[in-house]
DNA sequence: TAGTGGTCTAGACCACCTC
DNA sequence: AGGTGGTCTAGACCACTAC
């Protein structure tokens, strides 16, 4: 029954990969080389078993390797299939997007252009500053602030989500931004109208592998890393907000554009 | 031998999470409490085994989640082990940063102030251009360039891969571009004193897991991403070069200061 | 040499999807 | 009903590390 005692290397003493890896280099190859596209379904894992003349565990293992780099999705019933990934661009240096609301508006008007259909959820919250937070809005660690919640999808695809948080002390300043509803004119122009702009943003991008939580929110499988990319705005005293955007990192790509860009051109990379 | 016969859901028809996934949360949870601290072991295999009541391949398999959200390690003869992380800033608007050469040195300074030991092997290449690459410098496709390449390291630890591409017009014009050596006074420096200033970039910032390829070069275990950083840079009439930046997702922060950071402040974020 | 993780197998049963 | 992936087990042997 156990084989194990049967194994012998054929490779003369050359260092040799798992059987495993030897499955999930052969599917990765064909998958780069077109054997498998985009959308294709993969061969099934008793198939593959008989043509690796390997265990159905083995075969998993290989498969599992692939899924965990985000070139292949599995679910059960179903089978594997090539990931095809349709990246959006975002914009991060435009001045546009200096402005919240804006920039969700920025991102609907982007979307529907594409011929694919938006949509978000929205809700604010009142709590203590998580400690990134406080400590880049310059406000005691717990201290209240007014969070604002942006869950955003593409086809029903969920794409993002978005946090704001304000300080405390620009509530009293500008009540509705502890409101929960949506401010018309943009925070940031609601903001300027009270006196407050915002004149310049430090932005922090990093990545990292998905939350239990995030994965949850996102609908990431294994082997899709986020885009974490935390923005702190300020105005000429002091910083007035602190958003905290994550993005699947299979879908979404951020860009900036700093000095002259006239050289760039319009058929500028996609 | 086998016991799925006689296994039962004792949860009354609640929705339960599998075991190994109960192993993952259980030991997440203790990472997240402190109760294994980062760079501390956990227990091993067959104790957990023991300890969840569960094969040591369920085990295995809840280990291997947290591996691969990059939360702990695993090497042969050793176990496990809770992954700590020291991340590294990048700021990548700041003026200097324009040049690449000087780049490499402000990398070097910032790791030497950090009190680590920093490396750096360089070749250079003359090769058709890539796709991306031919695109963003706005030349034929397989037209020649330079590339000068650059493999960076922190205390020997594997941290970023720089390749920079130079369009082959750019060649004639610089000549000492596509010399292995090199270029003393820095790349921007010796372009500009040839009448060819670069007066804006254009960065593109995406993640996904590594390639096989870079997981060799980078080091990096199942679990970390990358962030791929690309620079175009710009003359005030055309392209004149394209960086791609390589770094691990666990050790490296990228930042950009936009407009007026002087509300920021010294005790700025770390 | 003992203990750790790494690979592999054979087989059982479950959950989900399609027909 | 039949096929697909998902979970789990028990056990074998290998490779590496530490002592």
């Amino acid at each position: 029954m156990y084989q194990q005692v049967a194994r012998v290397r054929h490779d003369g003493g050359m260092s040799r990969q798992p059987k495993y890896r030897q499955v999930a280099d052969a599917l990765r190859r064909e998958i780069d080389n077109g054997t498998h596209p985009p959308g294709a379904r993969l061969p099934s894992e008793s198939e593959l078993s008989e043509r690796f003349e390997a265990s159905r565990n083995t075969v998993r293992s290989g498969l599992g390797l692939l899924v965990s780099q985000g070139l292949v999705t599995s679910s059960q019933g179903l089978g594997y299939e090539v990931a095809k990934h349709e990246v959006f661009e975002l914009n991060a240096s435009r001045f546009e997007n200096l402005n919240f609301e804006q920039n969700g508006d920025a991102y609907s008007t982007d979307v529907t252009n594409a011929g694919r259909r938006p949509h978000q959820t929205f809700r604010v919250e009142i709590l203590p500053a998580p400690a990134a937070v406080a400590e880049r809005l310059k406000a005691e660690p717990e201290s209240r602030t007014v969070l604002r919640f942006c869950h955003r999808f593409v086809d029903d695809t969920p794409w993002s989500t978005q946090a704001t948080y304000y300080p405390s002390w620009l509530i009293d300043e500008a009540p509705r931004l502890a409101e929960p509803g949506d401010i018309e004119e943009g925070t940031t122009r609601y903001l300027a109208d009270r006196g407050i702009e915002q004149v310049g943003y430090f932005d922090e991008i990093s990545t990292r592998m998905p939350t239990p939580d995030e994965a949850r929110l996102l609908e990431v499988g294994a082997g899709v890393p986020v885009l974490l990319w935390m923005r702190t705005g300020y105005s000429a005293e002091r910083p007035i907000r602190c958003t905290i955007t994550t993005l699947r990192g299979d879908l979404n790509r951020m860009n900036y554009e700093i000095g002259d860009q006239s050289a760039r051109g319009e058929g500028a990379p996609r």
